[in-house]
DNA sequence: TTATAATTTCAGTAATTCCTGAAAATTCAA
DNA sequence: TTGAATTTTCAGGAATTACTGAAATTATAA
């Protein structure tokens, strides 16, 4: 740690400590933060001189890095050796986070939720409890396919929409004033939206 | 556990093994489980019936799923225990999750990357570092205050969006047709964007 | 092939986090 | 006030997770 700058030092250690909410241990947060930051492909070897953790750590931290899709294996012409680096594009870490933060996180709760809604309640306490899991089924699923959606669109497109921020919710109105039979329920015929505003 | 229904159990024991990757652990995980499903508010000692964990374990998690603002504390009448229950609408509960996890897991690196911005680079390899830093807090600051922004629509409004999905795209793309000079970059003039909607 | 460089596995230990029971503190009815 | 009911604190043991070093495995240059 001493080979890097004061700067460099404090962003990494705060990755260190930060890992531990993000359910990724020091280590891998220390490795990943070092090799954001320094802008170009690292070896294990270089990685364990930069943090001073064991070869075997830091080899185990890498793979995991490699299982959240954070960091690409690549070779450099005439070294044998493996070589690190994240995506460069910061919204491509940013999706490939998110996405795997849902697979770990999210589909699990949703195939379990499937599973019980499909079973009948064996008592009046069970349809109470199954009523919730349905609300919750419902929001998490909305959500979820939400995100499917909107990953797919360009990262111009995604930061655009983003700094419209909520005056997106112009548009819905915009939708309803040229909306025949204004009085049905929103949220439940969206699908004509383009027909619309186009 | 065995006054449950086989339904029930299974629901808080995901909970449970969920909690992990979630930052909360066993307990805490089926505390708030037990308290979503049953639809009513409980004491503390009901839970330690429910669940049989040690008395000053629940006291605790229940303190730290107030903190997550997921359980809120309420009294019954004629009654001198306290009662938790989570938010009835489940909206709600999903705002107070994703507030809190950005309190805990964003906040803190925004203002890390905050401070070392402002210092001035004491080296070439500096001068990268504060680069990569300033794409993560540039995409950060974007994502927070998108959410901040959306955050405060309603939940009618929030699930019309949603089921939009990725139909947003078109929005832009509209607006691009109404706008003059379409050849500046639509990311950098997002402000008239109420203005030419609506 | 063989030799050597590079990486991974894994058993054991260190560090951390979780949970309990006992004791202390708080609340409130009498 | 007093004292019983309720909740919280906290030290220490249990359980889990993280990390290391040695040995095994894999890959590649000669």
């Amino acid at each position: 740690m001493e080979k890097l700058s004061p700067l460099t030092q404090r962003f990494i250690l705060h990755f260190g400590e930060m890992g531990s909410r993000w359910g990724i241990n020091r280590t891998v947060g220390q490795i990943y933060a070092l090799l954001y930051v320094q802008g170009k492909p690292l070896n294990a070897d270089e990685i364990v001189e930069y943090l001073s953790f064991s070869r075997s750590n830091v080899s185990m931290g890498l793979k995991e890095l490699q299982a959240w899709r954070l960091v690409k294996l690549l070779h450099l012409p005439g070294d044998r050796r493996e070589y690190f680096e994240p995506p460069k594009d910061i919204w491509d870490i940013f999706k490939a986070l998110l996405e795997e933060r849902r697979r770990r996180e999210v589909e699990p709760t949703l195939s379990m939720l499937r599973d019980a809604l499909l079973e009948n309640p064996s008592s009046e306490s069970d349809k109470v409890a199954q009523q919730r899991m349905r609300e919750m089924y419902d929001l998490i699923e909305l959500s979820s396919s939400w995100f499917d959606d909107v990953q797919r669109l360009s990262p111009e497109t995604l930061a655009s929409l983003m700094k419209m921020g909520s005056k997106v919710k112009k548009l819905l109105d915009v939708r309803d004033k040229f909306r025949i039979g204004g009085s049905e329920d929103k949220a439940a015929a969206p699908d004509n939206v383009r027909d619309v505003v186009l």
